[in-house]
Parts: structure tokens; sequence; C-alpha cells
DNA sequence: CGTCGGTTTGACCAGATGGTCAAATCATTC
DNA sequence: GAATGATTTGACCATCTGGTCAAACCGACG
């Protein structure tokens, strides 16, 4: 289940070149179109030497995505509910935005297992990501009931934020597609920004 | 390229059935997912009688991609540069929204497409959805210029539009995980409605 | 040097999968 | 109801793909 933890220098180097090829191919490619071979090719080593270091396809995919639930979910597990809301929602949206800019790979492996139905992390869905959104909408609830911040939808205002930070990642191609040059990333944090205000700031 | 206009009342019939059947399959799979095999089993028919009908599975795909850009566009082409500006963004809004929800199987082929790189439609994004964006976006920036709207980044307008109402349906597995029991489309329409208000009605 | 555990590989296998084809079946028209 | 073209199918093929395995290789240590 755990990985094992590298016994030698080489073990180390490889793991981490085969997760990092695994991310670039699963990502683009999603889970049944990424081939075994595709990924030791891009990690520089040959199939059965790839196979010696992971069991399977699925454990690769495995180990990646136990890995990404909780690097995803930590920009909001860092929503705190003693700092000033507008603050802390503003900055957990550009933290988000950011992850879409830095991480994009990570990203599309999500996106991918999302859309496809989430076969492999459902119960992680229903369990962890659940009760932590759980947490955190009540957090906004008493920021609404103190007036701090305009009433909205808790659990809405979660789902536009994934939605609205995420897309610059997964649509990448198609945002490109239509800015032509111009760097998605130069004024997306400001209208980001800017619409978070005007829907949550109180009159 | 084309299809061949159906010749009889069967091809009408099954040619309907197959690309029914791959509207499911694909959507729920991504293209390197689905199988030949499935299609046919879900469209009641058998692999090589599936296959006299269509000539692979490639051309099964982008039968249902062609098909696709032009009515998922069809609400952007609606928008009116003739009408009430805030009610025309509103309607715009609501209707990719109404999409979402009733065509969900529509949006996860598009989001599969998108995600894993367009390599099939990156050309139509880069004339035609392109043109049509260009066009629009001419058409909010004289809203703005008007004083009518609140001055937004026209491009980043139709970005999160179109994020946050595929959201809703490419996401449906984590929004109803997080949900629970509760239907995302009893509060979306009034959540997205509210926030767009905000971020567009001058002061 | 020799040995021994860790690492790498070529050859191989079984099953899945996209696609073909000749023959059989069916529907329509005369 | 015979003829003719459209439709359907069972059997088949080539390729791809995930995975196995025994043998070779390598590097560190005695």
């Amino acid at each position: 289940m755990s990985p094992p933890r590298p016994a030698t220098r080489i073990q180390a180097r490889n793991r981490a070149a085969i997760l990092d090829a695994a991310l670039d191919v699963f990502s683009a490619q999603g889970f049944r179109g990424a081939t075994v071979d595709q990924i030791a090719a891009a990690a520089g080593l040959s199939k059965p030497n790839l196979l010696y270091y992971f069991p399977s396809k699925e454990a690769i995919h495995n180990a990646l995505l136990e890995q990404l639930l909780d690097t995803w979910l930590a920009p909001l597990r860092a929503l705190d509910p003693d700092g000033d809301p507008l603050q802390e929602l503003l900055a957990y949206v550009q933290r988000k935005l950011e992850m879409s800019r830095d991480y994009p790979r990570e990203s599309r492996l999500f996106a991918n297992e999302i859309v496809q139905g989430a076969p492999r992390i459902h119960g992680a869905l229903s369990t962890d990501l659940k009760s932590l959104v759980d947490d955190k909408t009540r957090v906004i609830r008493t920021w609404i009931e103190a007036g701090r911040i305009n009433r909205v939808h808790p659990y809405h205002l979660i789902f536009s934020i994934w939605s609205l930070t995420q897309h610059y990642a997964d649509f990448d191609v198609q945002i490109r597609a239509v800015l032509d040059d111009e760097d998605p990333f130069d004024a997306a944090p400001d209208f980001i920004d800017t619409l978070y205000r005007r829907l949550l700031t109180p009159p």
C-alpha cells in the first residue's frame, strides 16, 4: 500500500523519475490512454525496469493520486477561521490560482479522474474531502452570520473557486487558442480578485 | 468526411443509436478508454454491424465532436448586441447552466477532449471558437465603454462563465460527494445569478 | 579478485482491441 | 414469390499492451 522507503540512492532517483514521467503521461492522456511503455520511456527506463519499482500501472497511478489529494486540498485547509474573512477567502483563491499556473499537470490529473467518474478516489471524496468542506463551510457560515461577508451559499462559493481557478489549468489549450499570444495568467488574478471582492464585500 | 444522409429508416435509427451510445461511452471513459465493443453493446449492435455504419472508432468520435461544437456554442452565438447587457449576459449564463444540467454527457465529452490537449479539435478552437469569442468580446467591450456594465476583462468574463457552468457537469461526482443528497442544481442558478449581478451591475 | 544483493534487460506471453471479410439474413420492390 | 440490395454476423487477424521471467549486469564490500 504505502511506498517502501527508498533503500538506495538509485531507488530514490528512479522512483522520483517514474512518478514525474507518469504525471506527464497520465495528466495528458488519462489513465487508460497512458501506456506503461510511454511512462518508462519518459522516465528513461525500460518497461521491465519500471515494473521493478512499481508492481503495476495502476500502482503508479494510485501513488500519484494519493500524494495529490493532500497537496491539492492544502490551500483550503489553510483557510483560517480567525483571520479576516475577505482576506482569507481572497488569499485562498489566489493560492488556488497559483497552483493552476505552477502545477497544471496535477490539476489535469485530478480533472481526468473526476470527469471520468472518480473511479479510484470516490471514497476519499465522500470522506476526507467532504468533511474538510463541511468544516470550512461552517466557518464561512459564521462569517456570514456575523455580517462580515455577504450572504452566499457556502458550498457553491467553494465550488466556484475550484471551478474558476482550475479551469485555467484544465482548459489551458482552449483558453490559449482564444487568447492567441496573451498569457492567461496576466489578467486572471486581477479578474478573479475583483469578482470575489464584488461578490463578498458587504455593502 | 460528412456523414452520408440516411438512405433508409434503419440507417437513421442505427446511426442515431450508435451516436447516443458512443456519447455515453466516450463521455464516461474518454476516447482511448472507450472500446468499440462497449459502444456496440450499448447501441444494441454487434461490433461488425456498428462498423458497417461508421468506418472506425475515430469516425464516431469525430461525428460527435463535429456536431457538438455547434450546439455547444449556440448560447454564446445567441448573445444579442442589441439586447440589455445585464439581461443578455445573465440569460447566457443560465442557458449554459441548463446545458450542464440537461446535457452533461456533451459537456464531459468536450472536457475530456480539452483536458487532454484537444488533439482533434485544436483547429476549430483557434478558428471558429476564437472568432466567435473575439466577436462577442467586442460586444461586451462596447457595453463597458457605454457604462452599461462594470469594467471587467471581457475574455476572462467569458472564461469564467464557461468554467462556472460546465463545472457542474464535468465535476458532478465531486460536487455530489460533497453535497450528499442535495441536488446541486437547486442552489446553483441562484448563486451564479447573484455572482454575475454583483460583478456586472454598475454602482 | 570474488561474491552477493541490487538493478537492468531481451524475450516472451496472454488477453484486449480495432478492424476485415465472406457468407448469411432480411426488407423491399416488382 | 423471386430478385436485389441493404443489413447482420461468426470467424478471424494483426497489433497493442500490461505484465512475467530467467539471465545478465553492476557496484560495493570483504
